[in-house]
DNA sequence: GTTATATACTCACTAAGTGAGTATATCAGA
DNA sequence: TCTGATATACTCACTTAGTGAGTATATAAC
């Protein structure tokens, strides 16, 4: 109950993208930290035993159970199972929208749409769209807050300043990642 | 000297915000973070005890050294002195440069000229032409890098392709962010 | 036959970050 | 005057992120 999956601010975790992969099958660590690398070894950064502890944490948490797979002389390995509780979880973060920091919708959101492209190919558009979305009212808050910063907050402004740059890019990339989806999902 | 002063992929502190303000003068724990709150909390979200957990390492590592204040009844305060080796780190510190992530630039590279602006004024230009290389140089690695991925790494190019806008953008922000700056420097 | 590589995992560590708690002083309003 | 809010100044216990090195076995390559 104290589990506030939320992260706190700046904080990201692979996390979904470990127990997302074992929506279609189970699999071993070892497959999914490969698999993670591979597909979106640009998209996070994540070191081998940091996603054995990763696993651990939701195992811990009832998301994936463990299957100990017994064999003669070599140490038994573990297949791990996505549980009822683990697969709702994952559903609901990947209707949930990845909010307005740009970190975030980099990783977050792309993660989102390789899971979707996996499994529900037909809410790839309407991720963009809410996406979209998120970014234009996170825009219009920072800026709000810009304007109410007082004119000796020198550095504050520049940081808030860089934000709204950097979301309003994020509205242009959308746009463009969106059209070189179209090409894969409708050819 | 097992010490990497770098942080890890992603993990940037505001260790040398607070060290920084000693510069000019001894403090508190409790004015260094309010300080800090103040003029950069646009920039670092630094609870309190986050604050005091880096200055108690910035004491162990021997950047600071820390006057106990004795006084009758209270508690005693803590004031806290740069050492010479924290001069020394600050300084270094103040020279380097902040890297490629657009993350690093918003909150290194704006704490720099923060502390620029207060001991060596005369030093931002240089500063913002040295981050204006490395962020052209990062985009330049960012875009072979992109340029060798193959067709299928659909999501590992869209995270690169964020992180090249999003670089680009950071060049005409430095631009516009600088002309503000002569406004202060040169009245 | 050895050496490198792939498979599959464990452990000990540093550091970031949160949230709540402690203790005192001071000042403003009922 | 007492009361309660606010400012000062700090501590502690906890979870999570992240690294780096170590363990152990099978298998294919030279």
């Amino acid at each position: 109950m104290k589990r506030s999956q939320a992260h706190y601010i700046g904080t990201l975790s692979p996390e979904m993208a470990l127990l997302g992969l074992l929506y279609g099958a189970p699999g071993h660590g070892y497959d999914l930290h490969r698999k993670v690398n591979a597909d979106l070894g640009q998209v996070w950064h994540l070191s081998q035993s940091q996603a054995y502890s990763i696993l651990k944490r939701l195992e811990v948490q009832g998301d994936v159970s463990v299957e100990e797979i017994l064999q003669e002389k070599l140490p038994s390995r573990q297949l791990l199972h996505m549980t009822l509780q683990g697969r709702r979880r994952f559903l609901e973060w990947l209707d949930a929208n990845s909010g307005g920091s740009t970190r975030a919708i980099r990783m977050e959101f792309v993660t989102r749409l390789y899971f979707l492209n996996l499994y529900f190919p037909e809410k790839i558009t309407h991720a963009f769209e809410q996406q979209r979305e998120e970014a234009g009212s996170h825009i219009a808050r920072l800026i709000s807050l810009c304007d109410e910063l007082p004119t000796d907050q020198v550095y504050n402004r520049m940081s808030l300043k860089m934000r709204i740059e950097q979301l309003k890019m994020v509205l242009k990339w959308l746009d463009e990642s969106q059209e070189s989806f179209q090409v894969i999902t409708k050819p």
